[in-house]
DNA sequence: CCATCCGGCGCAACTCTGTTGCATCTGGCA
DNA sequence: TGCCAGATGCAACAGAGTTGCGCCGGATGG
């Protein structure tokens, strides 16, 4: 029952994923599809060790899933961002709009979660000065490592 | 004149290190001297290999600086985070103060300046979250690069 | 249908950044 | 000055990501 209805949703989520892929110009291949699916369903931002393992069976070749995780990132469908262990973590970007949002990152776990507060305004910088990025960083612990020991 | 006024402001920064870093209760070693020097000097946030640059003469070993950084940073003397191309800068510490304050980092010239905007109101998190860090980080061009080509 | 083409794939070898093990050396104190 | 825990230097290692290149298979045109 359960399983059949998400048998279902699964299904309709690859589709939207590949909509998504097919709206860029390039071929939704099995890979794209199956890594941007992953993104797009799970609430974090992750390695490249984390997709492979959840992809798991039919595993993606490692070069593959770094070109897959490049593209997606080159055509605007997610984001990379270093976390402090110096890896690089993907997200899937929100659908219409690129606009900057703020994150949180969880010093225990790595992961990164998408708020929707509003970026804060820009102060005034100094003559000469000129900005073309802002992002609020917010580091801490998340729900799932509150209270974990160590 | 001016050489040996910078040599004597030289000098007197190398002291100031040198008890910093005995003030931990370390030891002052040449290697920890001109690495706090040079990072105290500098307004950014260098990585390792800028480091070993900086100091070009009398060159110091490539594991003995990744250690001497570690240890900064975990006496406390200097910060280190992993920018977007997932190398770790590291940065002098605030002598008395470690408040949070923001930072415009420059895009061509890769220095930062520490701004006295105060920082922005924590958003509030989800059910769970804990705040530890928050920071607002500012990218763009700094004067001395603006109108610059390339 | 078939030929062709080109974007994507798989594999191997490589680079870059940082770490570990171990022998040797030395800063700072007695 | 002599001592020795704590630093250093060298070599080998590890993880993450990149590059080169031949091959395959889906799209496209006849
Ligand atoms: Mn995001
Ligand atoms: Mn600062
Ligand atoms: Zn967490
Ligand atoms: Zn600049």
């Amino acid at each position: 029952m359960t399983v059949v209805k998400n048998a279902v949703e699964s299904a309709a989520e690859a589709e939207t994923a590949a909509l998504l892929i097919r709206r860029t110009g390039a071929r939704a291949t099995p890979a794209r599809v199956r890594v941007l699916r992953l993104l797009r369903m799970v609430p974090a931002a992750l390695t490249h060790h984390e997709i492979e393992q959840a992809i798991g069976d039919l595993p993606v070749d490692r070069v593959t899933l770094y070109r897959v995780l490049d593209w997606l990132v080159e055509s605007g469908l997610a984001h990379r961002n270093a976390d402090a262990q110096r890896v690089f973590r993907f997200s899937a970007a929100a659908i219409g709009e690129h606009s900057a949002h703020t994150h949180f990152r969880c010093e225990n776990c790595g992961r990164v979660f998408c708020l929707d507060a509003a970026p804060p305004a820009p102060p005034s910088l100094p003559e000469g000065f000129s900005l073309s990025h802002l992002e609020l960083d917010l580091r801490g612990r998340c729900a799932g490592c509150t209270g974990e020991h160590r």
